[in-house]
RNA sequence: GGGCGAAUAGCUCAGCGGUUCAGAGCGCCUGCCUUACACGCAGGAUGUCGGGGGUUCGAAUCCCUCUUCGCCCACCA
């Protein structure tokens, strides 16, 4: 019978909401992690199914450990990207957001935002998420708003905010100031254009090469490089701009790169970041033109030669080269490899303005916590980001938090008629100073303005509540490497800052999400896996099962999106392997299941002991790994225990005993185990598991998987001895299965067996599962004796001990000799090179003494295993 | 230009100085409907661990270098 999903994850998730499992226990350590918020209008994709999985099977695994859990989710309002959805809505219908007016964009925001806002966290639970729902947040909540408010006005007392009058990365689309954050760099084929500046007198003209030619109109100089001899001359002469005929100097300045282009370099100030700072060095009292409109269209302006004004920027070089061209101004055109800084959400190329923005100060914010990691006060897993984090937070810029936007925060500044200025916490009807008018700040706050103060703001700050005081600082901070800087370091730098304590102690960051070809997963590329397509077919666990077992920690995860089956086989394959070992135990188990310490230890036979040792092994493992945040080795292990132990020996060699009135000792055992790897298991597949603890005999009414106890190792069912011996037990039933199998003897045809034991284990070990090995090697008999069986293969253990199968009749003794013969010439091989080993002088003097003692026995071992195989062969008279 | 990461079986990955370390899952081959499971069971094949050099008694594992791929940061117009 096959495990089907969907009925069950539902009705599972529903069960979890109704007993309120997942709001925070009252007693306990908290273990906090907060969501990284998505976009408001977000819709799942796969890669916050990994970052939120991560999160929950942290999460599951605090919460049953005992921890007072507190996942807190929530969405961001996502200022540019909520409010480009809105535009091109408006521009649907022909109109702009200037047409509806502020108030009534921002009310039409609001409608879209709580129609359709928050579908990704319906999402978040078909995968399983275990959020505390009873404490979700969004940014844009009035009591977040205040805390923003509070940041705002308490950096402002502080002179942390400033009115900065600089370049800065405009989006003509989204006509918005960007952070450097949010203009992102695109390698990109461009071209470099060589234009002659002719000189003012009409002595000849300069070069100089620029890659935006549009931008000359805005040139108020050229310089070059004082050590660059080639331009000497050039000094306090002046040139003419081509196309306009404005007379600019020429000056020199250090920043020219001296191999670059012709080594002149023309400064635009108010269109390139780095002129700017030119200009003020150059020509401190020189005006810093403006020549292109806020959508990058040609200034209307005396600069500008008015067949160019109003066109867009791109038309406009086209146009202008082609002009130059005419005139013979073009000297030439190269090709050109450089980077151009894109808007991170609408993928426009960023037009460098001149502008009046507020600016945060980040020196003093970022110092403190650079110093706090240091001291180790909290970490980055995996640690290789150090450098990378390091190196920005030391050469951060400041922060432009202004938008000109009307979906956010409004910038609480105020500014009366009579030009005071001032942050308020509280929207003033008259200036406190002179009673005159005032005006609010008409631009937004830049969304991580909001965003960086979530591990407090959502839980009340600056109100001393209780949940502050219980949940702050976090714990664990799950998030992608893409915003490490843009908003992992300013959480910590507001934590830091306005808690006065780190927000977290270990910043997990995932992978990324990739197709076959490392192409990051994008909705452009058409390249995504869709995680509910994936939970509609295989289920939610499978998906979570690939994302968790797949991946070791923080590397990328590469899915095919063109075959789901071969990506999630495995999940799906393997909720289906414990479905059916559910069906098997509870198919065993009476109503009243026996407690494995009420059972009489005497009756545990080996397999018994060697289950529930292996069992130890597989709680140890497996929460050494969890509390490591190695998750997939955790997963697998956990994964090994239950198919590879549990179903593939155990089950097999207990199948027997189920009946019958000694039933009771492997009814016990295999209900204490089949429990123990649920549990164990829950956080990673948490609703087949859940789905099927429910069914387990010996659970209490009403109790939940999700809050049951993460199991502890029980040091009095560990068993070192069990554990070697029904391993060999495990060699002989392979031993024969393999010699059955290249003799092509049919599962059908009963085999006589004998083992001749010779290393530290008596055949008493082999007595007491003499059953098991004949029903798992369906042989008609085994001998313990060692008497001789007439011609049969034989396979030898690793002490020498040996398996001998009868095939009289059946075996070719000139097959079993080559096959015998390969298996001592080749262990007679890595004999050789071990016993060189162990004669070399170097190796014992130098190798520690451990590693050679333990070679010496294994060397022994193997000599008496070869020594045999030798008799052997001699013995079927092999030559 | 600076920094980081990856390169191991056909595919996706684990192992990151010393126990048969050359592994897992999927795929492939052979045989099985063995009364939990064919989304399964049993048995198998497959890799000069990217190339080269070095350190070491010993290297997939450490160092250097090259090649290929990817990412992050950066004011060469």
């Amino acid at each position: 019978m096959a495990y089907d999903p969907r009925p069950v994850e539902p009705s599972i998730y529903k069960r979890w909401l109704e007993a309120g499992v997942f709001q925070p226990r009252a007693d306990g350590e908290p273990y906090v992690i907060v969501i990284p918020p998505p976009n408001v209008t977000a819709e799942l994709h796969v890669g916050h199914a990994l970052n939120n999985v991560v999160q929950d099977v942290l999460i599951r695994f605090e919460r049953m450990r005992g921890r007072a859990v507190e996942w807190l989710p929530g969405t961001d309002h996502a200022g540019i990207a909520t409010q480009n959805v809105i535009e091109k809505q408006l521009a649907a219908e022909g109109k702009t957001r200037f047409d509806l007016g502020r108030e009534a964009f921002v009310e039409r925001v609001w409608q879209f935002v709580r129609a359709t806002g928050n579908t990704i966290l319906e999402q978040l639970k078909t995968i399983g998420c275990s959020c505390d729902w009873s404490r979700t947040r969004f940014t844009l909540d009035p009591a977040y708003s205040r805390s923003v408010r509070e940041v705002f006005v308490r950096l402002w007392d502080e002179g942390l905010i400033y009115r900065g009058h600089r370049v800065i990365h405009w989006c003509p689309h989204c006509l918005t100031a960007l952070s450097d954050e949010e203009a992102e760099h695109h390698e990109t084929q461009g071209n470099l254009y060589h234009i002659k500046y002719p000189f003012e007198d009409g002595s000849g003209f300069v070069t100089v090469a620029t890659t935006r030619p549009e931008t000359m109109f805005g040139d108020i100089g050229l310089v070059f490089n004082p050590k660059d001899k080639r331009h000497a001359a050039l000094k306090g002469k002046r040139v003419k701009i081509p196309l306009s005929g404005v007379v600019i100097p020429i000056a020199t300045d250090d920043a020219v790169e001296l191999g670059f282009g012709t080594g002149l370099l023309k400064v635009t100030p108010a269109h390139d970041a780095n002129d700017f700072e030119i200009a003020n060095r150059a020509w401190p009292k020189e005006d810093k033109p403006l020549i292109m409109t806020e959508d990058a269209h040609m200034e209307k302006s005396s600069r500008v030669p008015v067949d160019l004004q109003g066109l867009d920027r791109f038309e406009a070089r086209k146009k202008i080269v082609k002009q130059l061209e005419n005139q013979g101004l073009l000297v030439k055109v190269e090709q050109h490899q450089h980077s151009v800084r894109r808007c991170y959400r609408c993928d426009t190329i960023v037009e460098p303005r001149l502008s009046d923005q507020w600016f945060v100060k980040m020196k003093p914010l970022a110092e403190p916590v650079l110093a706090a990691y240091y001291k180790g006060e909290y970490d980055l897993v995996p640690e290789r980001w150090r450098a990378s984090y390091e190196n920005w937070m030391k050469g951060m810029r400041d922060w432009n938090i202004s938008r000109q936007l009307w979906w956010g925060h409004r910038i609480p500044v105020f500014t009366c008629t009579n030009g005071h200025q001032w942050a308020d916490r509280e929207d003033p009807t008259s200036c406190p100073k002179c009673g005159a008018k005032v005006e609010q700040d008409p631009d937004v706050l830049d969304t991580w303005f909001s965003s960086w103060l979530w591990p407090f703001a959502t839980f009340g700050w600056p109100e001393p509540t209780p949940d502050l005081q219980r949940f702050y600082p976090g714990h664990t901070l799950v998030t992608a490497p893409e915003i490490l800087f843009l908003w992992v370091s300013r959480m910590l730098m507001s934590g830091y800052h306005f808690m006065g304590k780190r927000p977290f102690r270990t910043v997990y960051l995932t992978g990324t999400v990739r197709d076959t070809k490392h192409r990051k997963m994008s909705k452009s590329l058409g390249n995504g896996v869709d995680p509910r397509a994936v939970v509609k077919l295989y289920g939610a666990d499978a998906l979570r099962w690939t994302l968790i077992a797949g991946s070791s920690i923080g590397a990328d995860v590469i899915l095919d999106p063109n075959d789901l089956d071969t990506t999630f086989a495995p999940g799906r394959n393997f909720a289906n392997k414990l479905w059916n070992i559910g069906q098997f135990v509870l198919g065993q188990l009476p109503q009243s299941v026996p407690s494995i310490d009420a059972i009489d230890r005497r009756s545990l036979t080996l397999a018994d002991r060697w289950i529930l040792s292996r069992a130890q092994a597989t709680v140890r493992e497996a929460t050494a790994s969890l509390e490591q945040f190695r998750l997939d080795e955790a997963a697998k292990r956990c994964f090994e225990f239950a198919w590879n132990e549990l179903a593939d020996w155990y089950v097999e060699a207990v199948k027997p005993r189920m009946t019958g009135a000694s039933a009771a000792t492997p009814q016990a055992v295999l209900a204490y185990c089949f429990d123990l790897g649920l549990r164990l298991l829950h956080p990673v597949v948490p609703f087949i598991t859940e789905e099927l603890w429910q069914k387990l005999p010996m659970r209490k009414t009403g109790e939940l998987l999700a809050t049951a106890q993460w199991p502890a190792v029980r040091p009095d069912l560990e068993d070192p001895r069990a554990d070697r011996e029904f391993g060999r037990v495990k060699i002989a039933i392979e031993q024969i299965r393999s010699i059955r199998a290249e003799y092509r003897v049919t599962p059908k045809t009963k085999l006589r067996a004998t083992i001749v034991a010779r290393g530290n284990d008596k055949p008493a070990t082999f007595a007491g599962e003499r059953d098991t090995i004949v029903r798992l090697a369906q042989l008609e008999s085994l001998a313990l004796d060692g008497v001789p069986l007439g011609v049969g293969a034989h396979a030898v253990f690793g002490d020498g001990s040996e398996v001998v199968v009868a095939l009289e009749g059946i075996v070719d003794v000139s097959n079993e000799c080559r096959r015998l013969s390969e298996e001592y010439h080749r262990l007679d091989k890595q004999l050789q090179s071990l016993s060189a080993r162990l004669t070399n002088e170097s190796f014992v003097s130098r190798a520690p003494q451990d590693v050679v003692a333990k070679e010496r026995e294994k060397e022994k071992a193997w000599r008496d295993q070869r020594d045999v195989l030798a008799k052997k062969l001699e013995s079927l008279g092999c030559s």
